[in-house]
DNA sequence: AGCACGCCGACT
DNA sequence: GTCGGCGTGCTC
C-alpha cells in the first residue's frame, strides 16, 4: 500500500493543506484522481508520495486520466496558492476543466475549430528581424516587446511560434478577448495547422474535449485563448506570448485572483507585447534589460494625420451642438462629402448618467448599489450599470413632488441622437455593450468592418483591434472622462485608452483629422497621449508613483470587509486595522504604510456595506507576513497586487 | 471555500 | 419563539 498527497478541488483554506490518501496502484505526480471527501467525493491532483500517516486514510476512488498534468501546470498550482495566498482548492478548480468527471460524446466537428488556409507570411521588415534576434539573444525569462500600433507585432509572434514548433515546443498565445482580436487569430490560423482556439462561448463539453486533446497530444500545440489558456496541459511549453499585455482582462478578480503576466513568467519564457505597457511592467523589464523596442511602422505611410485639442470650456466652439464641437462637425461633414467614415468615441453608455431634482437635490440611485442610475431614453428606463437593475423614469421628484427632474451629462445614446439631428441623411451606427448584448459581438465586428456606416459611435469596444480603412475623422467626445477617478491607475488607463483610440486613425489608409475634446486641455496625460510619447508618459507617471509610494516602488495589498450592516462593517474594519498595526509593531517591520479603514468606492455592492484597508510595503514578503497573521473570515476579501484600488 | 451547526439580539 | 446574521469547526 502506498500513500499520496492530493490537492483536492474542495474546501481547504490553508494553502499548504494537502490530503493523504492510500492507493494500491502506483500514482504519478500530476495525475488527476477522484477521491472520497466527507460524505461526498471530489477531484484532486496528485502532489507527491508520502509516508503512512498516523490517522486513518481513505482510498483513492479512481484515476481519471492516465496522462499526468505537465510539470509546469503542477508548478503553477502551488505557486499560485502560495504567491496569492488563495485556497489550493480554488486553484485546482481553475486548472481543471468543468465537468471533468463526465464522459463526453465525441462531437468532432465542434473540436475542429481551426480554419487552416496556408498563406505565405508577409516578409519580415528589417526592424522586425532585429526585434526577433534581440528577443532570442536576451537571456531574461520575461521580455517586453514595446511596439507601437502598426509596427507588426503579429509577424513577430508568428515567426517566434514557427521557431518553437520547429524545436518541438508548444506555444500559448494569450489575447484579451477572442472576438476583438480576431485579425490576430485569423493570422495564426492561416499559418499553423495545430491551433487550438479557446474562448468563452464554447460549451463545457467542447472545452473539456479540447483540454483532453492537448493533454493527450504527442505533437507540440499552439493554443490561443484568454488568461485561462495558461492552464492548457500542453507538453513542452516553449513560449508564452501575451498580446496587449496591458489589458485588465489579464487580471482575474475572483479566486484564485492572479495576474496572467506573473503566472506566465513562472511557467516559462514569456513575451509581453504592448504599445502602452503598464509602467510597473515596463519598469521591471527595463531593470532586467529585458525590453525590446519596435518603433517603426511596418508599412511605410505617406498619409498625414492632424490632431486638434478642443477645450470643452470654450463654448464658442459648441454653438451647433452642446457636445459636438463645430470643428468636429465640419470634419464629419467633409468626410461625408468625400465618402469616408467618421468614428466618434465616448466611453459612457446610455443617454445621461445623472438624474436629479433641481428643487431639492434628490438623485436617482440604485436601491441595491447606491450608485447613480443612467437614463436610457430609447427604452424610457433608468439602468444601474453596476448590477443591471432597471427602474422607471420618474416624472416628478419622489422626495419633494416637484416636476423638476433633470437628466445631466451625456452617453453614447445622446451622442447618437445629437448626430442624427445634425446629419439626418448619414447612416449612423452605435456600438457599445447595449448593442452587443442584442447581437453577438462577432456579428457587430463584421458589421463594423464591412461597414456601410458613415458615422460610427462607440465605447472602448471600438477602440481595440478594429481597423477602419475608410476612416478620416476621429472624434473623442470627452478625453478627460474617467481621468479623475480616485484611483492610482486611472491616469494610466486613460492614457492607454486614448492612445488606442488615436491608433484607429493612424493606420495610413487616409489622410485623417483627429479631434480631442476635453475640459482639461493642458492635462499631462492628454498631452502625452496626443503627442504619442510613451517615454514622457512613463517618466511622468513613474515619478508620481515614487512620491505616492505606489507600485513599482511598493507592493499593495487591498483588504475589504463586507457585512450586511454598516455598524458591523465599521467595527470589524477598525478591529482589523488595530490587528495590522499590532503585527507591524510586534514583527518590527519597516517601510509599511497602512491606510485607515475607509468606505470602498463601490460601498454598497453585493447588497452589503464594504470598507477597505490598503497596505503598502517595500517588500512583498512583509505584506504576506502581515496577511498570514490576520483572522480569515468569509467577510474578509483580499487582493494582492490589485489592478485598481476602487 | 462551502457547509453544518449553534449562539445571540431583534422583532411579531 | 424564530429568524437573520455571524462565528466556529470540519474536511485525509
Amino acid at each position: 500500500m502506498s500513500y499520496y498527497l492530493v490537492a483536492p478541488a474542495k474546501s481547504f483554506h490553508q494553502s499548504e493543506n494537502l490530503l493523504t490518501y492510500e492507493s494500491e496502484l502506483p500514482l504519478k505526480i500530476g495525475q488527476i484522481v477522484e477521491v472520497p471527501f466527507g460524505k461526498n467525493t471530489t477531484i484532486g491532483i496528485v502532489a507527491g508520495k508520502t509516508q503512512k500517516p498516523d490517522f486513518q486514510t481513505k482510498a483513492i476512488a479512481r484515476i481519471l486520466y492516465e496522462t499526468p498534468l505537465p510539470k509546469h501546470i503542477v508548478k503553477a498550482l502551488f505557486w499560485l496558492s502560495d504567491y496569492y495566498r488563495c485556497p489550493l482548492s480554488s486553484v485546482v478548480s481553475a486548472i481543471l476543466p468543468r465537468g471533468i468527471t463526465k464522459s463526453r460524446r465525441n462531437t468532432s466537428s465542434a473540436l475542429n475549430n481551426t480554419l487552416f488556409s496556408p498563406k505565405s507570411q508577409n516578409p519580415l521588415s528589417a526592424a522586425q528581424k532585429r526585434a526577433i534576434s534581440e528577443i532570442e539573444a536576451n537571456p531574461a525569462n520575461t521580455i517586453l516587446l514595446h511596439g507601437i500600433t502598426g509596427s507588426g507585432k503579429t509577424n513577430i509572434y508568428i515567426e517566434l511560434t514557427k521557431r518553437q514548433l520547429a524545436a518541438n515546443k508548444s506555444v500559448v498565445l494569450l489575447v484579451p478577448e477572442i472576438a476583438l482580436t480576431s485579425q490576430l487569430v485569423q493570422n495564426f490560423q492561416q499559418h499553423f495547422q495545430e491551433v487550438i482556439l479557446l474562448h468563452s462561448e464554447q460549451t463545457e463539453s467542447v472545452r473539456h474535449q479540447l483540454w483532453q486533446k492537448s493533454l493527450e497530444a504527442d505533437t507540440p500545440q499552439v493554443i490561443i485563448g484568454p488568461r485561462s489558456a495558461l492552464f492548457a496541459p500542453v507538453k513542452d511549453l516553449g513560449l508564452i506570448i501575451i498580446d496587449e499585455a496591458h489589458e485588465p482582462a489579464y487580471h482575474q478578480d475572483q479566486n484564485p485572483k492572479y495576474s496572467a503576466l506573473r503566472l506566465a513568467s513562472q511557467m516559462g519564457k514569456t513575451i509581453l507585447g504592448s504599445a502602452t505597457p503598464l509602467v510597473s511592467d515596463y519598469y521591471v523589464c527595463k531593470s532586467h534589460n529585458a525590453t525590446v523596442e519596435l518603433s517603426e511602422l511596418a508599412i511605410k505611410n505617406d498619409k498625414t494625420t492632424t490632431i486638434s485639442i478642443i477645450d470643452f470650456k470654450n463654448r464658442a466652439d459648441y454653438t451647433r451642438s452642446r457636445i459636438i464641437s463645430n470643428p468636429l462637425i465640419e470634419s464629419i461633414q467633409q468626410s461625408l462629402n468625400e465618402g469616408q467614415q467618421s468614428l466618434i468615441f465616448h466611453n459612457r453608455r446610455g443617454t445621461a448618467p445623472l438624474t436629479i431634482c433641481d428643487k431639492c437635490g434628490w438623485q436617482a440611485l440604485c436601491e441595491n448599489c447606491l450608485l447613480p442610475l443612467v437614463l436610457h431614453a430609447d427604452k424610457f428606463q433608468l439602468h444601474c450599470h453596476t448590477c443591471g437593475r432597471s427602474y422607471p423614469v420618474p416624472t416628478s421628484c419622489p422626495e419633494c413632488g416637484n416636476a423638476s427632474i433633470h437628466h445631466k451629462g451625456f452617453g453614447t445614446k445622446l451622442i447618437e441622437e445629437e448626430l442624427t439631428k445634425l446629419f439626418p441623411k448619414a447612416k449612423i451606427g452605435r456600438f457599445d455593450a447595449d448593442t452587443a448584448s442584442d447581437q453577438q459581438l462577432n456579428k457587430v465586428y463584421s458589421e463594423v468592418r464591412t461597414g456601410n456606416y458613415d458615422i460610427l459611435i462607440g465605447t472602448q469596444m471600438l477602440a481595440k483591434g478594429f481597423d477602419f480603412p475608410l476612416l478620416s475623422t476621429l472624434g473623442v467626445v470627452q478625453a478627460d472622462a474617467g481621468l479623475n477617478l480616485p484611483d492610482f491607475s486611472s491616469e494610466e488607463r486613460s492614457y492607454q485608452l486614448l492612445t488606442q483610440v488615436i491608433g484607429r486613425a493612424n493606420r495610413g489608409h487616409q489622410n485623417s483629422r483627429i479631434f480631442i475634446q476635453t475640459f482639461q486641455p493642458n492635462q499631462e496625460i492628454i498631452r502625452f497621449a496626443t503627442s504619442g510619447k510613451y517615454q514622457d508618459f512613463y517618466n511622468y507617471l513613474l515619478e508620481k508613483r515614487r512620491l505616492a509610494k505606489l507600485p513599482p516602488y511598493t507592493f499593495l495589498l487591498k483588504l475589504s470587509l463586507c457585512y450586511k450592516t454598516e455598524k458591523a462593517t465599521v467595527q470589524n474594519a477598525q478591529k482589523l486595522f488595530r490587528t495590522i498595526r499590532q503585527t507591524i509593531k510586534s514583527e518590527n517591520l519597516n517601510q509599511i504604510f497602512v491606510s485607515p479603514p475607509m468606505p470602498a468606492f463601490h460601498e454598497r455592492e453585493r447588497s452589503g456595506y464594504t470598507w477597505q484597508i490598503v497596505i503598502k510595503a517595500k517588500t512583498r514578503k512583509d505584506l504576506v507576513k502581515i496577511f498570514d497573521q490576520l483572522d480569515k473570515t468569509s467577510y474578509l476579501h483580499y487582493d494582492f497586487d490589485p489592478y485598481t484600488l476602487l
